[in-house]
DNA sequence: CCGCTCCGTAAGTCATCACTTACGGTAAGC
DNA sequence: GCTTACCGTAAGTGATGACTTACGGAGCGG
């Protein structure tokens, strides 16, 4: 259930959230991404495992590649943590507001 | 370098996530924060720099001491991103079944 | 004015992490 | 069977960052 890595420390390093963007695209291979990124393809590869235990990747082999895709869980996840903050730094706002005028007036 | 912090490298932390969720249910001074987390004052006031640099907080001087609450801005910013990649994540998870079940039959 | 509280910043330390090269293991083509 | 391409992992290194203590500035009450 408990993923070993949570998905902010994986979307927190550019590199991985380059490659989380180029997945958006479609299905890539470890080797394709690498291509188009300035670091070597052992580190895509750390990078994949890393964004895989968060939940954010899924990958699958085919022939003699493997092919990773994105993973609505990990992003879904994320997803609610937000929504259930994001009401409430509305409502903190607001009564801040209040509050600023309350003491102009 | 530390350009300019993005809302996930400033999540990424969990001392900061455990301030960040504090916030949420009132604006709190600094010492007040520190006073229910395991690291001393100086580092949530370090804390509390990314996460206002990041756009999640913002503050305001009350008194003697400066008050933190929530900011909508910065969590705006990370619920359009991980908007934008939720629908792609979806599509590229069904398309994945598909082409799973052309597999197997 | 003085002491107290609150807070931010500077400097230093220690762990974590991103990256590299080197290696072993597996699938496809000849 | 042999070579080639693709990939993951191990080991080592340099840099980033999270934390500490120490210090200085600002508001409040005596």
């Amino acid at each position: 259930m408990t993923y070993g890595a949570d998905g902010w420390t994986a979307l927190s390093d550019p590199t991985r959230r380059a490659i989380f963007e180029r997945l958006a695209d479609g299905p890539r291979a470890v080797g394709e991404l690498a291509r188009g990124l300035p670091v070597s393809r052992p580190a895509v590869s750390q990078h994949l495992k890393v964004l895989k235990d968060a939940g954010l990747v899924s990958d699958r082999p085919v022939g003699n590649r493997r092919v990773y895709q994105l993973n609505p869980e990990g992003l879904g996840a994320l997803r609610a943590y937000l929504d259930r903050f994001w009401t409430l730094s509305l409502d903190a706002f607001k009564q801040a507001a209040e509050q600023s005028n309350k003491e102009v007036s």
